[in-house]
RNA sequence: GGCGCAUUCGUCUAGGGGCCUAGGACGCCGCCCUCUCACGGCGGUAACACGGGUUCGAAUCCCGUAUGCGCUACCA
């Protein structure tokens, strides 16, 4: 790899208007690959200018979904460095500075025009079908002019003088990107109240920050001209831009609410697994390799190019990350994934009231998540498992692995193991329309409880021998015995449930059953 | 309206003038395996947005058009 020219410094600058989303996510994940891949510096910046919109509760959950994803941030809120203070909200003497530079080299000038004055202009403009930029009205004004008006308290806003001709930057995707300066014309970058417009904002955090490579949407590419003026002007190098491609809704729309889970936290309450997530996000965009599904962090920094994303927008297909995570449960170990389990399991308050959480299961993911997410606004403690089921998820651990996608998926397969026998009206139809259930289920028992080594080498001959000596067909024998000790009929393998279940009650529950028809 | 970015199977993508009668993955369909559901295996379905060039030859280069998205704010 070529030497780095120099000191690599990258940066993550959400707003915190409300939670993180996928899109943002996977913004963060790039920032953090490129400047771990390059040895660099990965900054958090909080850009939290729009008070209105900004909360310290969403600058916590960003904190703690970067936290989750693993994406470790070298300055940033709660890791003070060089380039403190971190919010924009707290930068506003810096951005005066800076202010004050520009004006004293005369690259900014007070304009006076009212808004309404400009809306008008605009107005003109747009009735005659033609482009509207700032007229440049007050471009000339005379310093006195500008000082009596100012002390006159007359309102005024500060823009930036852009010079004529094109503006060039390059991008590390789509190669040079041109821009005509007459298309944007001289933009706001004070406003009257005395705040700081964003584009100056940014320019002067990047600035400040040393920030060598942004790499950020590509919805900013339209921005970026008027931040390479900013930069010129400032006498600042133009740092190399990354714009990398939008992340869609499956209707090619901006990921919203309405595509269902858009983050991280709702995917992992429906069972998703982060490390899938950080992965899928990541080769979005870039060509698919199956081995990268179980990729940790680390792979990702070491293996994985940003410079090979592709430019076009993609859009996000639950389908497909349904898919690679059930890849991923497959290659976890029983230990792992019996860690796993248990912790997902408490976090959805299954170990509680395993029956509720069954029923929130079949309602599907969103109520679980729902749930979860209710119950941890609430601060409800999660409720570990007692010794028994986490004796229980152990053992079914290996059992489910094949059956698996997501966690959630455990709940309805598994979950009759945790709680009494229980029949629903099509278990019992189903039951009834098994040809001598009644029948297969009291032999299985009697044959069962005379059984004196419990494992499942024992128990499968047994029952393979039970049809034959019934006269029932054999998936006859296996359907009403799968019914009869669960009352559902998709479970783990049939041997191994019985084993799990333990003499007693595989027993009492085939009977139970059996007393039922 | 102006400017910009984008455009290969339904979706994520490979492809950077001949290797492409366009490859892989998810999904979907079928078959096999099988005690249910799955896993797994095998096979199939399906795309170069359109129109012009350039060239012996274009998915690949150029120009238009269309479509989508973004910016066009005293939003970020």
């Amino acid at each position: 790899m070529a030497e780095p020219p120099q000191k690599i410094v990258v940066r993550f600058a959400p707003s915190p208007t409300g939670y993180l989303h996928l899109g943002s996510a996977r913004t963060g994940l790039y920032n953090y690959i490129f400047a771990r891949r390059n040895a660099g510096h990965f900054i958090l910046r909080i850009e939290d200018t729009d008070l209105s919109r900004s909360t310290d509760e969403a600058i916590l959950q960003i904190v703690s979904s970067m936290r989750e994803m693993g994406l470790e941030w070298d300055e940033g809120p709660e890791a003070p460095g060089a380039h403190a203070p971190y919010r924009q909200t707290e930068r506003q003497p810096i951005y005066h500075e800076y202010i004050e530079k520009l004006v004293g080299s005369g690259q900014l000038y007070a304009c006076f025009c009212t808004p309404e004055e400009l809306e008008t202009e605009r107005q003109a403009a747009q009735a005659e079908k033609r482009a509207w930029v700032y007229s440049g009205k007050c471009r000339a004004l005379p310093a006195e002019d500008a000082e009596r008006r100012r002390a006159a308290g007359e309102p005024w806003t500060l823009r930036m003088r852009v010079p004529p001709g094109k503006t060039v930057f390059h991008d590390l995707l789509r190669g040079p990107v041109e821009f005509d300066n007459d298309t944007f014309g001289d933009f706001i970058v004070q406003r009257s109240d005395g705040t700081i417009t964003y584009n100056l904002a940014v320019v002067v955090d990047d600035v400040s920050m040393e920030i060598s490579h942004v790499i950020r949407g590509d919805d900013h590419i339209s921005n970026t001209p008027k931040q390479v003026v900013i930069y010129e002007a400032l006498g600042a190098a133009v740092p190399e831009f990354l714009h990398m491609p939008l992340l869609f809704g499956t209707d090619k729309k901006k990921l919203s609410k309405r595509h269902g889970a858009t983050k991280l936290e709702q995917l992992t309450a429906e069972g998703f697994l982060v490390d899938v997530v950080r992965n899928y996000l990541c080769f979005l965009s870039a060509e698919f390799d199956e081995s990268m599904i179980a990729w940790t962090l680390d792979d990702l920094v070491e293996k994985f190019d940003v410079l090979k994303l592709g430019t076009s927008a993609s859009i996000f297909d639950p389908e497909k990350l349904r898919w690679m995570n059930g890849r991923f449960i497959r290659q976890l170990g029983d230990v792992e994934l019996g860690e796993r389990l248990e912790e997902y399991l408490t976090r959805v308050g299954f170990y509680r009231e395993p029956a509720a959480v069954e029923v929130l299961a079949k309602a599907g993911p969103e109520a679980l998540a729902a749930a979860v997410e209710g119950a941890e606004s609430a601060h409800a403690p999660a409720l570990p498992p007692d010794e028994e089921q986490e004796g229980l998820t152990r053992i079914l651990a290996p059992l489910v692995r094949e059956k698996m996608d997501v966690l959630a998926d455990f709940i309805p397969m598994a979950g009759w193991f945790f709680r009494p026998l229980a029949f629903g009206d099509e278990a019992v139809e189903r039951l009834q329309a098994t040809p001598s259930a009644a029948e297969v289920l009291r032999e299985a028992a009697v044959v069962l409880a005379g059984l004196d080594v419990w494992a499942v080498e024992r128990i499968e001959p047994l029952v393979r021998e039970l049809p034959q000596r019934l006269g029932v067909k054999p998936k006859a024998v296996f359907a009403a015995l799968r019914l009869g000790m669960s009352g559902q009929s998709v479970t783990p393998g049939l041997f191994e449930s019985l084993w799990v279940l333990g003499r007693d009650d595989a027993v009492g529950r085939l009977s139970t059953a059996a007393a039922l028809l």
